[in-house]
DNA sequence: GTGGTCTAGACCACG
DNA sequence: GTGGTCTAGACCACG
């Protein structure tokens, strides 16, 4: 379910974070669902606890889990919006330079739809 | 020109790799102009040598770049499709991330003239 | 093992590279062996351990080896003909610069048949 | 005549040096033919005239070439075996190295006629 | 502990 | 003057 790559340049503990994130989207995980526990999640993906504590302590600070103290973590109530305006912000940068590299908006949209399928495909 | 983030947690050397790339996009570089030496831009810029000599050498393997040894640095010869490849790389990216956040691919053409019009009246 | 000459005006980084890589061809290094972490190789080889990151910098690119962030560097899974592959560019070029040298196929074969009768009795 | 690269990682004074050669053995330049003069074949290459110079000083030290003082350089008799030992110590340390990344003599041999082949129609 | 980045500076080959 | 290599060391993120 956390499938993460060890060889990536990005770090462990924002792949598991994005990939939470991906896991409430795709409806796997629904509000107040208890995530595994640190030790458990960290054995089963042989990285460091450390590393899932500090993707967890950041899952909380951003209000997308939330811990009861002996008891666990446990997905939030989250708005898609909250979830939407992270990647967009993104979008817009790698828009800006597009434009900027001479790419025309028509062509970024073209390039959406072959993402878009190319994805669904292959996800 | 060469203006970098000193406080950014992207390395100098790679604020200088895009902005070198930015700079031949927006036409202020051309093919054959010279670069300023690795001394010189360390010295404007307040950096050490090494960290523009690392940019440099990395734009020559990426072929951005050509030196001429003991006369200086100087930009290739790029296609402008060769360099909407480099932005449509990141954008491709974006995309798929925002794809897994659940955007669809509506609102981020939406998104692409929102940008478009930003830019267009604050460039 | 990584034996290198510090008298020679071959950089040490790019003897680092090609000592690497001998080791993966006589069978020293296999896949998934761990490296000597760039402090202690640097360490034991009396150099700077900028210029051993840099040694194995230039091996992750190749994809020689990978590196697990805060685990350390390890040999990828090279195919032989990928190994062949390296020896052999260097053999063409060497081919061509005898040819212009007025020297004959015949006496290149001639010449393999000696060398590798020398390496078979003192390798 | 003596095209050289200067893009070329090769030092312009070894690739002037190696081109002699070439022309020697071509049959281009022969015993007692005159060199151009340092000046004039900077010129002509836009090259600094110390560079040419250098090259000129190496093919003197190695006897490919000889100077009158005030009237230039010349062409030395050469045996052709001589030239060929240089071209042959480069290609026996290829073959040795070739050998323990596991290519088998016949494969070298292969080899050679592969790039004897490319090499005699695109020179 | 591990690699990645950076500084301040030196020395060198090449031109 | 120009880039390439290297040292000695620091600080940092990640694990």
């Amino acid at each position: 379910m956390f499938d993460i790559d060890l060889q990536s340049r990005v770090p462990i503990y924002e792949q598991l974070y994005k990939k939470t994130i991906e896991l409430i989207i795709k409806g796997v995980l629904s509000e107040n669902d208890q995530l595994p526990s640190v030790r458990a999640l960290a054995k089963e993906l042989g990285v460091n606890p450390n590393t899932v504590a500090k993707a967890y302590q950041e899952l909380e600070r951003s209000k997308v889990i939330y811990s009861l103290s002996g008891r666990g973590s446990f997905i939030s109530r989250i708005s898609d919006m909250e979830i939407k305006e992270y990647a967009l912000i993104d979008f817009d940068e790698s828009v800006r330079e597009a434009l900027k590299a001479g790419v025309t908006p028509d062509e970024l949209k073209n390039r959406i739809d072959a993402v878009t399928e190319k994805e669904r495909s292959a996800p």
